[in-house]
DNA sequence: GTCTATACGTGGATAGAC
DNA sequence: GTCTATCCACGTATAGAC
């Protein structure tokens, strides 16, 4: 049963324009514009704006390690492939104009006691966490500092959280490509 | 030149609305209501939304740092004062129900290309660096992993940025005593 | 300076024809 | 299923009396 066409340019306007402008800056009427559907299609594929929020939210995360997976999947080194993972990024933060992540942008627009959308933002990100995770037990690194992989875990997962947040807010990849570079140097050689 | 006790007013209002609901889901209307003033009040102290809000973020910070002050004014060991940055913000997100960070919070809800916002969003973080930079100083750690200062000042505030992220995230902070506990560790003893 | 009344746009959502 | 027309609440901001 697949979605029609209509409902996918919906999810797709919307997708820019809530990353671009924001959710609640973002009107029904100019996603039916722009989509080139009525308004009465919009409200009969996704009963409200909250309903499309909650399905923008989770094709994001596909799209998003779909994305990821195009940009670090041919890596063999998981060294490498983690440490692209900051790469991936800064590509993402020049190509949208430092507009941060995406995840965390709408979460910061959210009612704090909306509890069904932030367990979907946590979704990705805990997907991200365990996705380093999956790296670090590749590299088997020897820190001696950081005693244990779940520390280390943390830890870079914390500063990609971090530079991405900083360079939404300078306007420029320092912050990642710091980043970066701490990471390289907390797995060793 | 005394501000009027209006004009605070308006800011201890717009203060708490913008932190707890947003700023683009807090109305004018709100505003002088919660506030007791009249609307024309309002634009007479602040000509539009937008001025309020720069307002809003110049104050926030000082406030901040104030609070900051009060937290960890009284404690002279710096490795323990450093510290204490990650208890001050559990503390908050505890107090604020895990709401984040409320200058990368405001940040979010942004237009991208509002470069004056910020500018003064950046002026918070960078303020914050430099204080870790300065305890970092006094405390002068013989971190042989992370070569420099520079480094691991950065490490140390791109971590407590993730973290706060997180929590407001996870509505938990288990993050921020993650991020304590990673510091820790690269402090060395 | 502070008030009330109001202007005017846009928000999300629904009715009912086709 | 898709359309147009429309509802009503609320948004920011201004006018003009006091």
């Amino acid at each position: 049963m697949k979605e029609s066409a209509a409902k996918n340019r919906i999810l797709d306007v919307a997708s820019r324009l809530f990353y671009e402008q924001g959710y609640n800056s973002t009107g029904i009427n100019q996603i039916i514009e722009e989509a080139e559907i009525a308004r009465a299609s919009l409200y009969n594929h996704f009963p409200s704006k909250r309903d499309l929020l909650t399905s923008y939210i989770q094709r994001a995360e596909d799209i998003w390690f779909e994305e990821l997976e195009a940009f670090v999947g041919h890596i063999k080194n998981p060294k490498k492939k983690l440490l692209a993972l900051f790469d991936h990024r800064i590509s993402r933060q020049l190509k949208f104009n430092f507009g941060g992540c995406r995840f965390i942008k709408v979460g910061a627009e959210l009612p704090n006691d909306d509890l069904a959308a932030f367990e979907l933002i946590d979704h990705q990100k805990s997907r991200l966490k365990e996705y380093i995770h999956q790296l670090l037990l590749e590299i088997n690194p020897k820190n001696e500092l950081l005693q244990n992989l779940e520390m280390l875990n943390e830890t870079i997962f914390l500063l990609i959280e971090g530079a991405t947040v900083t360079a939404g807010i300078t306007k420029n990849p320092e912050a990642l490509q710091s980043a970066k570079k701490i990471a390289e140097t907390l797995l060793g050689q």
